[in-house]
DNA sequence: TCTGTTGTTTCACGATATGGAATATAGTAT
DNA sequence: ATACTATATTCCATATCGTGAAACAACAGA
């Protein structure tokens, strides 16, 4: 019936008595980069949601400012209190925190773009970011959500996940971003395995044409993966005999990071 | 009875029909820099909601990774979630959109950092923030809260209001943040009352030692001062001499972002 | 003017959120 | 060890609060 694609409103069957919550954070998650702005009806049908419900929960949201409209369209956008709690979060983020300085370290004696992301559902998100010492390279990705299988960090993380968990991923296509990208399941899945073992993964204009990057896991006290680390810049600049002196930074790094999550190696 | 403090359950009465998702969010606005960890009970005390109610919407909201959870002490923090939606805001809001442009080329023209700031609740947010071309000044303050009586931008919002609405804000007392701040409230309405007539705003050394900066208003179709601009830097950059110029540069900027939204002055 | 679409209000119904009480799980002092 | 205190978590009867059909209003296009 809802010719509109819709929004998944959790599979997974929520805490009882928490509808109304539960609901209004999936309005809240329906709106992306790519469809910033939505009417009513359009969200309530995407959400599956009667109109009415969904228009008494918009107006909760926007009465505590976490929506805004458009006063020309009516449309509904996400609202700057939004862009405050979010600041708070990423200040708040102890990962972020303790990996800040190790970061910048990194970034320093690299030369290039160090970043911070952890996975949330199948994307990567942009935890942290110390802008490279050259000048360009001003990419500002914190908070951005990047498709996991098309960066360093993504297959990083990927290759920790269990082959259930894999295989799921995989039943669906990948978009290709670019010509580079991995788009084939079994060539990634093969990929993976090369990351799995050697501990590090490249990505090579395979998130946009020109940029390269590579990541190390980070791994917490019961050594699960919970965040990549990286650094990237202009294939131009991170050539291919310079790959491996830059892998060994960034594991140096990630490892330095674990340690003080706790994680002891052996 | 409440011994912590108390977080106001926002007095504007809510929406009929949404009194769950209002504390929960109520619940989400509860963390700050001050404190951006929680245990239930204290939350839920300060929240002045029953222990299960806040434990129940706690748990939403961490199911949706909105909150995650300290191992260690138990204790809830603001999740990745949060991250990634504000991220999303921050990108999809129009204002900061069609700021960009002018406030980097403000940034050029002065060679001080830039920044758009909106009001929420009594302090302003920064919006977007373009780093000064010189060396030094990296605040990286976007999505920060910051006093709405410390700061130049503030001081533009708050020369808005009616007098009603300040006197509101000023029968409470100015936290004072350095030596030059303006604590005294009718030391406050003289300095607004110039600030209206002027059209710009000033604030030396009054967030932080050694910290100046000049902002102008944002002004709308509807001529309602929707946003600030500013720029700033270290006092011993931004002489006497040099304010005169740098507020011309300012308003400029100001009146090109409004002209942007509609506004037409005379 | 009519018609289709949007956003908004109303209201009776009952599903759903509520909070007291009971239980579990620590942490601290005795 | 044991008792004690302060947490977090589960259970469950109750009625409050969220729900959605329907009606209304405000447009835009034909």
């Amino acid at each position: 019936m809802a010719s509109v694609q819709e929004i998944d409103l959790h599979a997974t069957e929520v805490y009882p008595g928490t509808q109304a919550v539960a609901r209004a954070l999936a309005l809240l998650k329906a709106f992306s980069d790519a469809q910033p702005e939505w009417a009513l009806s359009d969200l309530a049908q995407a959400a599956g949601l009667n109109k009415t419900t969904t228009f008494r929960l918009l107006s909760a949201l926007e009465a505590e400012r976490l929506l805004m409209r458009n006063p020309l369209s009516g449309g509904y956008r996400l609202g700057v209190e939004l862009i405050a709690i979010g600041g708070t979060a990423m200040r708040s983020n102890p990962l972020r925190a303790m990996s800040r300085p190790v970061l910048v370290t990194l970034a320093e004696q690299s030369g290039e773009a160090a970043t911070l992301e952890v996975q949330v559902e199948n994307c990567v998100l942009v935890i942290d970011e110390i802008a490279s010492s050259n000048p360009m390279g001003m990419t500002q990705d914190v908070g951005n959500r990047l498709p996991i299988h098309a960066t360093a960090t993504g297959k990083v993380l990927l290759a920790a996940r269990t082959d259930a968990a894999l295989a799921g991923f995989l039943a669906e296509p990948l978009p290709a971003l670019t010509e580079q990208t991995i788009v084939d399941p079994d060539c990634l899945r093969r990929e993976l395995a090369r990351v799995r073992q050697e501990g590090v993964a490249l990505a090579v204009g395979e998130l946009e044409p020109g940029f390269t990057a590579v990541a190390a896991p980070v791994v917490d006290r019961e050594r699960a993966v919970v965040a990549a680390i990286s650094v990237g810049g202009p294939s131009l600049r991170l050539t291919r005999e310079r790959l491996p002196s830059l892998a060994a930074m960034v594991q140096m790094a990630a490892r330095q990071i674990s340690r003080q999550l706790g994680y002891w190696p052996g």
